[in-house]
DNA sequence: TCTGGGGTCCTAGGACCC
DNA sequence: TCTGGGGTCCTAGGACCC
């Protein structure tokens, strides 16, 4: 193939907010909020707000409740996942009729692997397509690795393209803060202004030693390749094989009653038997987590003497599991996980 | 204003084995 | 009762991301 490798990363803008206005032309321009059952008086959060909703501090993650307070002329609107999951396929197969190897990291966005001599082009290219096929807007980040191209898509929204590369890393990225970085957050950003690095170029100039002496082997010497820029350049195309799937729910009202507390595990861990059904992988370790008041959370989990797909035996370990809390005090949310058996072929931190 | 739901990966201690 | 060193599995917890 002809041309430079590139990385792009293409991003939806305000994806589920703008899937919500395309239904109701009627929101376009007004502050929108969609969350869990659009009910601001529930202990729901922010899943996405358009941008006008955002000029009023409205973000993801934040609790619908707060979103009313600072935006009380928002339209808020239940999450609908069947929705955003047709859209997002559509999105999907639009990239994938280009050339690119396209690997998908969420609903709302993809890496591409493409080669190509003008990278801006071809990124205006995808975005015409896309839109046009889905009236959906998308940005596109370009970058010599996935990291530069992930980072890259953070400046060119909404609806552009930017390019960061080697050339510009130090110009655009130097004087940020280092959870500016893709995988480093509030915490590890902390502890590492704790240890004298604030910024992206102090932490590129770390000593590697001292990092893992700090923050652990691994995890330590790879923040500072983060602070250089360095990343993986490996679009992987092939379909994602999930290591585990969980279901977990947050009771409007903190419960005590163990009987209620078993009922809710019971009834996660047969749905969770239920969602992987269809997979066919069988399940080798399974979890429960709880989330004590006011906001303490935990697990206790188990291997399975053998590999199992009977929703019974899922059911059974997750009670198993539970019974190794000490209940009594109030809880506020109840999960289940279960693990499939790994193919493992080793696995490098983060993306 | 008390903080969702669904995931991934790393760390660390203890058990256990040779 | 003085006690090495390596390897793996299991479990709990933490951090991060969308």
């Amino acid at each position: 193939m002809a041309g430079t490798a590139w990385v792009l990363h293409v991003d939806l803008d305000q994806f589920i907010a703008a899937v919500e206005v395309l239904r109701r032309p009627d929101l376009r321009g007004l502050p929108v909020v969609v969350g869990g059952t659009g009910d601001p008086a529930r202990r729901e959060v922010v899943a996405t707000a358009s941008y006008e909703a955002r000029e009023f501090g409205v973000r993801s993650g934040i609790p619908l409740r707060l979103a009313l307070k600072r935006c009380p002329d928002a339209v808020f609107l239940p999450s609908d996942p069947d929705a955003y999951n047709a859209a997002s396929a559509e999105v999907m197969a639009v990239l994938r009729e280009s050339d690119a190897v396209v690997e998908v990291l969420g609903w709302d966005e993809a890496f591409l692997g493409v080669r190509t001599d003008d990278p801006e082009a071809l990124a205006a290219e995808i975005q015409t397509a896309v839109t046009e096929r889905t009236r959906l807007t998308a940005s596109v980040g370009i970058g010599d690795n996935k990291l530069r191209a992930k980072l890259a898509t953070g400046f060119a929204k909404p609806a552009g393209v930017f390019r960061l590369t080697k050339d510009n890393w130090e110009a655009v990225m130097a004087d940020r803060p280092t959870d500016a970085l893709w995988g480093i957050g509030a915490k590890t950003a902390r502890k590492l202004a704790d240890l004298g690095f604030a910024t992206v170029g102090e932490l590129a100039r770390a000593d590697p030693d001292a990092l893992a002496a700090r923050l652990g082997p691994t995890m330590g010497p790879w923040y500072r390749t983060l602070a250089l820029g360095a990343g993986s350049t490996e679009v992987v195309g092939t379909p994602y094989i999930p290591r585990s799937h969980s279901r977990e729910t947050t009771f409007q009202e903190n419960i005590t009653d163990l009987a209620v507390l078993r009922e809710t595990v019971s009834r996660l861990a047969r749905q969770v038997a239920e969602d992987i059904t269809a997979d066919g992988r069988p399940v080798v370790r399974v979890g429960v987590k709880a989330r004590f008041a006011p906001f303490l959370t935990r697990g206790r989990s188990l291997t399975l003497a053998e590999p199992t797909r009977s929703a019974d035996e899922i059911e059974t370990a997750a009670l198993t599991a539970l019974d190794r809390f000490e209940l009594g005090r109030p809880v506020r949310l109840l999960g289940v996980r279960a693990e499939f058996e790994q193919a493992d072929g080793g696995s490098q931190p983060g993306r």
